[in-house]
DNA sequence: CTGCGAACCTTTTTT
DNA sequence: AGGTTCGCAG
């Protein structure tokens, strides 16, 4: 864990005297020193007067962060020190725009002062946090001696929560500080137990999370586009369904991933909460909706200052609530507009392909990379014919030594991957497919969070029947009629249902085993024993709860779960050390929260990122991603754009700017295919119409042989002109050992070794050999 | 109450 | 193509 590992540096980093820079003179020279060797020759952008004035100051100020900005270019460069109190920066896409936004943070620290826990930093995904924590840790290692505190920097929900369970307000809208979050899944599951208790009229039960994710759309505007679904011709009772899993999240003391957002917003608009921050840094700012927009003004006070980085081209998420008009919006907002036009990423064959489906914006999209091979538009009989053909292109690739993590194979819908799956299985290409992995893929692990949960928060119903009720590791199977005779009882004696009476009728009503017995007290008394533990007893939890005997000991799986969940507690134990709160009860709800957010992530590096596998990705998952191959599968009309409406040009502009974000994913080759015959009652057998009238010097279309279901079409032979090497690669040097190359050009190939620097190779006299 | 045909929807996904 | 709802016929 990247975040784990630099906290744990900063910790055991000597506490070497900080290398403060001493005050030096203002030099004059470094004017000339300005290097910006990343700008392409066609740029001629230079720093105005005072932008090296204060390049000359920062560099006075603080050496390190002089040193670390000198290697941005103008843009970059302009984008991070100007003192606006509103910016604004339309980055294009792979122009560096997280190198900015730590730029930017770094900058406000370390020169102008601004403490770090003054500002607030909100991004989409818990990623790109941990990359920018990460990017700020590791600058911040040398500089500090006390780890920063970072709690406002996180993503939207993981800011609110944690703003939410540090108010006193929470009680105001009828929640504690012990509150539960639950996800989607989760969602889903309490919803359909209140459609069984409450015996609701329901249709489409099973498409229950389209149908909320509609009534509650505020685009939608009449009761038949909230409400009547499908065939629907009567309304049911989804409204009423609703308001009871309004009320019922209260009373059991839970939020789901939109209720965060939305009592952050009830508590700081309503009672003038005011969290003091100097800075708003917002990063993919054009996928915030209205409500997280909201959220960001209501952090923000009069003196609240803002910087926001996003590329509108590639705002993909609309039909998630994001619009461009937000962009738009807070352009007009008296702020100060920057932007990042260099692309370091894509040949220019590829940026120019890109540039086509370009569709906000007259700001240039600009290359460093000249020339490259034309991005080839090939054609298959079907996606089958394709993945054969795909295997053995691998198979080409590979064995001129690219790892087969550079290549990716990108499509519109999920379900276009199992067949490259199959094929890929059978011809033994290690291939990985971007599913999302939660915690639940840990079934002892998913349990324990639930009794984690139960535990903590007594009013969790939810957790508590999914713990007692779990099909393995269980102690009685679910009925329908055994929580509404529970329900009822309850009733009778005017009670709410929680986690000591549910425990108690149980026992009393279904006469249970010593074995549930014994459980039941150790649930009812974990929450005084954690309080007076510490973190190093944590994994004590193991004995505690007699998991040995809980986790089911004649099962095949019991070697496995049992150390799974031991390792678990470990980590749990490593994680709340870290994020000590005020105790450690306190600090482990944090963390069952985080959980919830978090997903897998924070049981253990059990994914790595540059395993070497060929990536099967949806065009939607590959945002952020880059490879140097790149083939997109399926341009078809109908899948590329999905929606031929062409009366909403809106839909069809989402559309464009997804294949956007799909062509630029690439950096040396792109190949993208389309299918004579299609499978699937979406598509048709076109080419797709983005792939129309596009520049013919750009692109080589694959003669369209007269395909037939035996004979697969290779006719993208380009692909052997690329030659072995490729940006990132090991390469090693008899004379400056091993390092890595950092840019390719038509005539040169410059490397960077470690203790020399960046040395610059002739293509025609190359000195370096693959590592 | 059951069976059949017509009509409708279906994707993408982070937290 | 497959799942669901609804109207209608029996």
């Amino acid at each position: 864990m990247s975040l784990k590992e630099a906290l744990k540096k900063i910790k055991n980093l000597k506490r070497s005297e900080s290398k403060k820079p001493t005050a030096q003179k203002k030099d004059i020279k470094v004017a000339s020193e300005v290097v910006t060797p990343s700008n392409p020759e066609n740029v001629s952008e230079a720093l105005s007067e005072n932008e090296i004035q204060k390049l000359n100051q920062i560099k006075s100020k603080h050496l390190p962060l002089y040193n670390s900005i000198k290697k941005l270019n103008v843009f970059q460069q302009r984008a991070v020190f100007s003192d606006n109190e509103k910016i604004l920066v339309s980055a294009m896409v792979g122009s560096g725009k997280t190198t900015v936004l730590v730029h930017k943070i770094l900058y406000l620290h370390f020169f102008k002062g601004v403490p770090l826990d003054k500002i607030g930093i909100l991004t989409f995904t818990n990623k790109a946090a941990n990359e920018i924590v990460e990017r700020i840790l590791t600058f911040y290692m040398g500089q500090a001696e006390t780890s920063p505190d970072l709690s406002l920097c996180g993503t939207f929900h993981s800011v609110a929560k944690n703003i939410l369970s540090h108010s006193e307000l929470l009680y105001s809208i009828g929640y504690t500080d012990s509150f539960t979050i639950m996800d989607e899944n989760e969602k889903v599951i309490f919803l359909k137990r209140i459609v069984l208790e409450n015996n609701l009229n329901v249709k489409y039960i099973n498409r229950l999370d389209k149908r909320i994710e509609r009534f509650l759309d505020p685009r939608a505007t009449t009761k038949r586009k909230k409400i009547l679904y499908g065939n629907m011709k009567y309304e049911d009772d989804i409204e009423e369904l609703i308001k009871i899993s309004a009320e019922r999240k209260k009373s059991y003391n839970v939020m789901d991933f939109d209720d965060l957002i939305a009592n952050v917003n009830i508590v700081m608009s309503n009672n003038k909460f005011d969290i003091g921050l100097d800075w708003i840094v917002i990063d993919e700012f054009q996928d915030s909706n209205t409500d997280q927009i909201t959220m960001i003004n209501n952090m923000a006070n009069d003196r609240t200052s803002v910087f926001a980085v996003g590329d509108p081209n590639q705002l993909i998420y609309a039909w998630r609530g994001s619009d461009i008009g937000i962009f738009s919006d807070f352009k007009e907002k008296k702020c100060e507009e920057h932007s990042l036009p260099i692309n370091y990423r894509s040949t220019s064959n590829i940026l120019d392909l890109a540039k086509v489906m370009k569709t906000y914006g007259d700001e240039e999209l600009l290359g460093n990379r000249s020339g490259g091979l034309p991005v080839a538009i090939v054609n298959h009989y079907d996606s089958n014919q394709e993945a054969i053909y795909l295997a053995s292109q691998i198979k080409n690739i590979t064995q001129k030594g690219v790892p087969l993590r550079e290549i990716a194979i990108l499509f519109r819908t999920r379900n276009q991957s199992k067949i490259f799956e199959t094929v890929f299985t059978n011809e033994e290409i290690p291939f990985e497919v971007a599913n999302r992995r939660t915690i639940r893929d840990l079934p002892p692990v998913y349990w324990l969070t639930l009794l984690f949960r139960s535990c903590l928060n007594k009013h969790d119903m939810n957790s508590i029947y999914d713990l007692v009720f779990d099909k393995d590791y269980g102690f009685h199977e679910l009925s329908t009629g055994l929580v509404r005779k529970y329900l009822s009882d309850l009733k009778k004696q005017n009670i709410n249902p929680d986690l000591e009476n549910f425990l108690e009728w149980m026992i009393d009503k279904k006469s249970m085993e010593k074995e549930f017995l014994e459980f039941s007290k150790q649930m009812l008394g974990f929450s005084k024993w954690i309080e007076g533990v510490t973190f190093e007893e944590i994994p004590k939890i193991f004995d505690y709860f007699n998991l040995s005997l809980l986790l089911r000991p004649s099962s095949s799986n019991y070697e496995n779960d049992a150390e799974l969940v031991k390792s678990f507690l470990d980590n749990l134990s490593r994680y709340v050390k870290l994020d000590y709160d005020t105790d450690v009860k306190r600090s482990f709800l944090t963390i069952v929260s985080k959980m919830s957010l978090d997903g897998i992530n924070i049981v253990g590096d059990t994914i790595d990122p540059n395993s070497e596998k060929v990536k099967l990705l949806t065009m939607h998952t590959a945002k952020g991603l880059e490879f140097g191959y790149v083939f997109i599968s399926g341009a078809n009309d109908g899948l590329i754009p999905m929606v031929l409406d062409y009366q909403e040009p809106a839909q069809f502009e989402e559309e464009k700017r997804l294949f956007f974000v799909a062509i630029t994913r690439a950096k040396d080759f792109l190949e993208i295919s389309y299918h004579t015959n299609p499978e699937g009652w979406r598509s048709v057998p076109e080419m797709s119409c983005f792939l129309k009238n596009i520049p013919k010097n750009v692109i080589k279309v694959g003669a369209r042989k007269k395909t037939s279901r035996t004979v697969p079409v290779s006719d993208n032979t380009d692909i052997d002109k690329l030659d072995k090497w490729y940006t990132g690669q090991s390469i090693s040097h008899h004379k400056y050992g091993s390092g890595e190359i950092a840019k390719i050009t038509e005539t040169n190939i410059i490397c960077c070794f470690d203790g020399f620097g960046e040395k610059s190779f002739s293509v025609n006299f190359l000195a370096i050999k693959p590592q």
